[in-house]
DNA sequence: AAAAATATGATACACTTTGTATCATAAAGT
DNA sequence: ACTTTATGATACAAAGTGTATCATATTTTT
């Protein structure tokens, strides 16, 4: 039998080439870091990087699947779509985020950050569309709602995560507790509004 | 007296690096294209270039700021929060990029582009901004906003200009004026929450 | 524990791209 | 016509990328 990838020495590589970078872009920043300022943060050698990944955004891509993972987790236990428009579970990306803020603010703002971006707002908005099917199959509404599901839950998503993404910028204009709730509430209105459901307003905390 | 900005080889070398880009990020897309390819298109040297430009990115923002022009020119006679919600402002920015999709969508996708999501969104952000300002003086009920104004234009900002975004990747699943429609009126609701204002529901179209 | 397999590091190399310097020439402005 | 300035050709230094080779070190397998 083979050892195709469980070498212990490709572990302890590519883990420290993930470290490398993940610690670098924090740093100077994702655009200006080169290939031989990872391995030398990573102590070791240019070739070796070759051998394990094709360019600095497969590595990245690497670093951002352990992220993910993380991220996935954090927001795993809260309901997205909440229908009570006070208790606002996308604090929970703030708090993440804002636990290591350089760090993100680096990965999200680099020229390759679009990607990311995307990816983001794609589990966002898949999250939520799950969510709303199981909402409204509760309430016998599925396949009743004046706009497609499939449009509200990415109107959620692009509309949490753009307020994250400014507030990532300019941190210290709300604090992270206003701002989940603002922007979960704005949101929440929206969507009653696109799945036919309607509440009563109420008064803002 | 001197011709500093006026010199017309100056003028004509310019607009040629500018189209030249313009064009060829339609067919190779932003990253790819090297300065070489600028000049080879624009038919000038890569002297000349530097002459003119620091870097590719210099190049591209004066691009930006000549398509940017076009583009608030677009906007400029629209109500961005318009408070009929079947009237949707923002359809005027789904028609002007898909006129030229092929174009928008290689230099909204190019790397360098989260610089280019942020001066959108900016712009829009602010333009709401001020549409709200004036719409509550009407009423007299500026400063009575259970939200702050800047926070909604900005929701509504990021909102919109989220759901163009990824109507760009998906042009085929709906059409513009579908999009619109659906996005300008789930903002819509959401904006009303964040001003205090309501209003009774209306089917859609 | 020995043998086989494989990852690593050092060095070297070809290649691309960037950005600058120089100078004769062409084309604009006055 | 005269002056000023932009251009193009060429050359060059520097940085970075990606590959090849081979001896060495480490891991897995027997």
């Amino acid at each position: 039998m083979r050892t195709p990838e469980e070498d212990l020495r490709v572990k302890r590589t590519e883990k420290a080439l993930r470290n490398a970078l993940m610690s670098l872009v924090g740093k100077k920043g994702y655009d200006a870091i080169t290939i031989q300022d990872i391995v030398d943060e990573a102590e070791t050698s240019r070739v070796t990087f070759y051998r394990h990944y094709r360019d600095k955004n497969e590595l990245l891509n690497a670093c951002l699947d352990t992220i993910y993972d993380e991220l996935i987790q954090c927001l795993e236990p809260c309901s997205l779509v909440n229908l009570n428009p006070e208790k606002p579970p996308i604090l929970i990306l703030y708090k993440y985020l804002e636990q290591n803020l350089d760090l993100y603010r680096a990965i999200l703002n680099s020229q390759g950050s679009a990607a990311i971006h995307k990816r983001i707002r794609d589990y966002l908005a898949q999250a939520v569309y799950h969510e709303i099917v199981e909402e409204l199959t509760m309430r016998q509404l599925l396949n009743k709602t004046p706009i497609p599901i499939q449009l509200v839950s990415l109107q959620v998503a692009v509309g949490e995560l753009g307020l994250v993404l400014w507030w990532m910028d300019n941190p210290t204009a709300y604090s992270a507790e206003y701002m989940a709730q603002v922007s979960h509430r704005m949101n929440f209105w929206g969507v009653l509004e696109g799945l036919g459901i309607r509440q009563t307003p109420t008064p803002l905390a």
